[in-house]
DNA sequence: CGTGGCCCCTGTGGGC
DNA sequence: TGCCCACAGGGGCCAC
């Protein structure tokens, strides 16, 4: 979408939101974008210079290629101008997300990467089992802990529990290796079909392009507690695991 | 070290 | 109708 297009100026509203060293806070200006990278949640810009600048959406941030000149909606905290008059937003009312600067991609990796798990849309078994080591904390947790895996938020981690029949109460470690298995697999493949939806708009969420995600629809649990459970018919419960909204269903996921 | 709880922030929707 | 409060998709930090 944005790849090889020249950034012309980036303009920063909200100071706060971008952290890093100042000496590369012109945030990619004059270079072009030569490569967009990802781990987890974390989104990266490479310029064809070395510069790099990388972006957490948080809770409520959104990411959007615009024609320059379109009205900016509230908390526009960066705006990225580039050559060919399109503009590339980071608006995010609650703050949670930001903008991060980096020498270069390699100082990204090493600053902040390396303390991540592995990607979740590619998560094997045996990294699952490595994640969940001897932990006595709930798999749940496991799951949304990004220093364990890198990239499942509290939809996706009570889909792929739901799907894998796993309580998400159960403590991680007493996992079995089948279990592991299942799990990796559903993991992989509900983040597989979100990236395919869009993702999920609960509330005001949208694509770069503006679309609402429509993975919503398709969701077997998050959101639905006290409805019947899509296998057994049984109502979903509710809770909170890991200070987060849990919804799974009693008899499938023992 | 592992774990769980609290807090950051703003907008929204439901209940009264 | 309108107000107020609980709650929300994330994650850093702190106390134990």
């Amino acid at each position: 979408m944005l790849g090889g297009a020249r950034i012309a100026r980036a303009a920063v509203n909200r100071q706060d939101v971008v952290r890093g060293p100042s000496a590369s806070r012109k945030l990619l200006s004059g270079q072009a974008i030569a490569s967009v990278e990802r781990h987890g949640k974390q989104l990266a810009l490479v310029g064809d210079a070395g510069g790099c600048v990388s972006v957490h959406l948080g809770m409520s941030g959104r990411l959007e290629v615009v024609e320059k000149g379109s009205p900016a909606p509230p908390h526009t905290h960066v705006v990225w101008t580039t050559e060919d008059s399109r503009q590339l937003r980071f608006i995010d009312p609650r703050r949670f997300g930001g903008v991060w600067t980096h020498r270069d991609i390699d100082d990204l990796r090493a600053a902040r990467w390396s303390r991540l798990g592995p990607d979740a849309a590619t998560i094997t078994a045996a990294q699952l089992r490595t994640a969940c080591g001897n932990r006595t904390a709930s798999i749940k947790s496991v799951l949304l802990n990004q220093h364990l895996i890198a990239g499942i938020g509290n939809i996706y981690a009570d889909e792929s529990l739901f799907g894998s029949r796993i309580s998400p109460q159960r403590p991680a470690g007493s996992l079995t290796q089948p279990q592991h298995a299942a799990l990796a697999r559903h993991v992989r493949r509900v983040l597989a079909i979100a990236i395919r939806a869009g993702g999920s708009t609960i509330r005001d969420y949208r694509t770069p392009d503006g679309e609402r995600g429509s993975y919503t629809a398709i969701r077997l649990v998050y959101g639905r507690a006290g409805e019947p459970c899509p296998s057994c018919g049984a109502p979903l419960a509710s809770d909170q695991t890991a200070s987060r909204t849990t919804v799974w269903c009693p008899i499938c996921q023992q």
